[in-house]
DNA sequence: TCCAAAAGTGGGATCGGTTCCATTTTTGAA
DNA sequence: TTCAAAAATGGAACCGATCCCACTTTTGGA
């Protein structure tokens, strides 16, 4: 592999101008540009982005923390980001935590990031515990965190108004004339999570309907989660007329079991979900969601990352709103209290 | 930051000796290892993975190449990827080429890892044209293909049995005593749509059930594909009891349109999908498919990319098998054939 | 006790770029 | 035409590891 001075020896220049020709930094005249252009056409040039790291102290690497990788939602975000990075010639390297049984290994997925010299880390937490990381983190290495906002990190945080989002929930719900509202929500030690849901039972309750504790389950932004939580509902004694989920994943899930169950959505019951990921208009029926602007939020982060990381000047906004997005999972309440199937009351 | 010579002064050895602790490779002896660990320690020594990757000529970098970041199937290989990388001290590099509109956006994607001096390429390529990829990433760096098998590149190939998968679905959809299916295609341009496809055509032939052209739609492995597909083949005149889909997403597709229309799966039309993604457990009704082993597969084509890469010997195995998932979307044809609420006939 | 083999060691050369700086060349206003 | 400022240049020093090699120390069987 042909090497700068190489080229430098080819074209008659110096390995400096060489350099610069490259880089693009620093000026170099037409004439030696013409040469070395030539020379590197010639000897099938390309610059070892190892070297290259190690005398510029720079990896162009940007890593990305992820609790977990199941289902759509870090997905989305991690399509968004590789693409926004490659735009920019840097490189996305990639921890996925979901196997971490404990701080320590949440930690060390940290360290497998740091570890290899990310001029950035984008970290995408929802917990405290896992907060905590990015104070860490930022020791090392240029850093923004999604999902989550604090004060010390201004400038540096992005997310999405989840008290507004579930409020637009709560509306929807309510101005379809549901009165008798159960939900189903994530981990109430994710912030995220809290935030949709003491926004929805506080919506609720100025709208007149507070929602009653038989009918509010702690599930998790998880399949399996879902399926638990959606079990449990299933099997209390709590009638209801709609569904509230904490997110899409666990919506589906409820539609499907109704689905086995042979209750109808959103005639017996309706259902909303929150997110607004991929399959939302592919469910049966297509999901009434809040749409969480997952892609935006993940664009900017990672374009003030950059901005930092590297002095550019990329658009990007700290906040976004969610909006609501109604398909056909939800309905009006307008059918009489029924005998459920399975002896319940269901609609 | 300290540096190997800080360490090896503040331990009172020399350099070379820090260096052979540190990865392990030559001797040390107890004493010497004792004080560099407690330099490190002190100091809080990280080696820089940059001077590491230039002096040892290997970056620690593998690249991967996607087709596409839509839908469940390549997140799927991603996150097993992540994971077994991880296990190695590797670290991933992603090119998703699905905004590529040319073969030469799909090159210059590839480039895009190769740039970067990845000890070795994974590619995942269905067309042709995207193998020819592979011929030109094997100059650079090691490199293994999934969903696409060549002599050329023998024991670095890793592909599911689509023909098998293909011939499981018929002989399913026949079982339950369907003679009239229709089948929506991914694009046939790709080797593994076209090779479900042809086993699927065959093997219901053979069972003396033969496919009439009206009854196929040559759709694409995406929700936009599936969409377009699902309404081609609504709006045709063709009867059928069953539908084979190319893939999931496009039977998630299908049943939510089906829903729409009040058409009953598997009432009035039974639906099987292929690939077995994340999803199938909760459309609704759940979806009975072909398991594609997909994270094995990505798994096995990792581990024999470490082991050519880094003479490693970690287990894998090039070949996989699907099998048949029954789940709630199919049925037996046992109804009589009845006119559809669109004046099609549909049962 | 002796001595060959094995284990352990230090440090310089090297990987292939970038960056700095002293020097030369070009530019364009007076 | 003149000359200060700006542009362009070559090459050495440096980034921080690894790896090689010549040399020293330890080991253990006879």
């Amino acid at each position: 592999m042909a090497t700068v001075k190489d080229v430098a020896k080819l074209a008659g220049v110096g390995s400096g101008t060489v350099s610069r020709y490259i880089s693009g930094t620093g000026s170099v005249s037409r004439k030696s540009g013409e040469k070395i252009a030539r020379a590197i056409e010639q000897l099938n040039y390309r610059p070892n982005s190892m070297a290259r790291s190690l005398s510029s102290r720079r990896s162009d690497l940007i890593g990305v923390w992820v609790p977990s990788l199941e289902g759509p939602y870090y997905h989305m975000m991690i399509r968004t980001i590789e693409s926004a990075l490659r735009l920019q010639g840097k490189h996305m390297i990639l921890a996925n935590a979901e196997d971490a049984q404990s701080n320590e290994d949440r930690l060390a997925h940290l360290d497998y990031l740091i570890n290899r010299d990310c001029d950035g880390i984008l970290i995408s937490s929802s917990l405290q515990s896992e907060f905590e990381l990015a104070r860490y983190a930022e020791k090392f290495s240029n850093l923004v965190v999604m999902n989550h906002h604090t004060d010390e990190l201004a400038g540096r945080c992005f997310s999405i108004d989840h008290d507004l989002g579930g409020r637009l929930a709560a509306r929807h719900l309510v101005e379809l004339g549901h009165t008798r509202v159960a939900t189903i929500t994530g981990r109430l030690s994710a912030l995220d999570a809290r935030q949709r849901h003491v926004a929805f039972l506080d919506e609720m309750a100025k709208l007149g309907h507070p929602v009653v504790p038989e009918r509010i389950v702690e599930g998790a932004f998880s399949y399996a989660g879902g399926e638990q939580a959606v079990a449990a509902l299933l099997a209390s004694s709590a009638d209801y007329s709609a569904v509230f989920c904490g997110n899409d994943k666990v919506a589906m899930v409820l539609i499907a079991e109704l689905h086995k169950r042979s209750i109808s959505v959103p005639g017996d019951v309706s259902v909303i979900g929150y997110d607004d990921v991929e399959f939302t208009p592919y469910t049966a029926p297509a999901l009434s969601t809040i749409h969480a602007p997952i892609e935006e939020m993940s664009q900017s982060a990672c374009h003030q990352l950059l901005n930092l990381t590297y002095g550019l000047e990329l658009p990007y906004q700290e906040h976004f709103e969610p909006s609501l997005s109604v398909r056909q999972s939800t309905g009006s309440c307008s059918l009489q209290l029924a005998q459920c199937p399975d002896g319940r009351m269901a609609v």
